[in-house]
DNA sequence: CTGAATCCGAGTAGATACTG
DNA sequence: CAGTATCTACTCGGATTCAG
């Protein structure tokens, strides 16, 4: 049982601490439109406008959008930049930061999406085993 | 301006379709506390017991930790092994598919601890920026 | 020890309307 | 086009309690 490093811990454990810096980079990361903006920009690999990428991720509402692409520009992930034509153009890209944050992003929607088939599966498999006892009722 | 393949979006453009399957895969990993159990399971390379995790993840709550659970093993990225003593022993380990998933997120926390410094730098560079011109109220 | 069940407040997301 | 500003509905997550 380790007694005797009982108190040392594999210095990654730290990740998983409340107060680990980390964390809070981890719960920019760990959400669904955060992982789908900095997978596009990644994917195309060019700064993309706000409507563009309004379009491309179907379903986001033009808050969340909004939302998403701030808290990435303020974590130093995403560039904008504002073109001062009539209409306004405004692009966003990766930054340095945000190319590498990118790629473990769309590493995971590609993953995501080779396997999507066997948790499908899973999923099904899960719920029949879940469903098999219970009154069907709900 | 490829306007002769206007309508010919990359294949990977489906990720981001609403009725993708990967989305939904997608949506079970995007969440902090998924990341954590899958990425801790990787790392610490063994089944884990359900208060060794909770110990581990500092600041779950046993609620959240059963539904992370859950999710994944619905999805198959998780074990669950009962061991009938007394008191009960329930164990969790990463299956197949787990291990790439678990990859996958191990690889985000990691890159989350090594950048986190530059992170903070921008998140004060941003946060600074922003307070300028507003009253310096709150 | 490993959960399930319940309650409840805070935050999030959606819809809608408006602006430079 | 690229947002901001509300308003509401609802879900999520935390705390607590109870059970096998």
């Amino acid at each position: 049982m380790d007694t005797a490093l009982e108190g040392a811990s594999p210095s990654w454990a730290a990740t998983y601490r409340r107060d680990c810096p980390s964390r809070t980079v981890i719960e920019v990361l760990a959400n669904k439109w955060a992982l789908y903006v900095l997978g596009a920009l990644r994917r195309y690999d060019r700064p993309m406008r706000f409507n563009e990428l309004r379009r491309l991720l179907d379903g986001i509402t033009q808050k969340m959008l909004t939302q998403t692409l701030r808290a990435l520009e303020r974590d130093g992930l995403v560039s904008r930049t504002v073109y001062p034509t009539v209409p306004p153009r405004v692009e966003y890209g990766l930054t340095e930061l945000g190319v590498g944050a990118g790629q473990l992003t769309s590493a995971i929607a590609e993953w995501s999406a080779e396997n999507a088939q066997k948790i499908a599966t899973a999923r099904r498999a899960f719920d029949g085993r879940a469903t098999v006892e219970p009154a069907p009722l709900q």
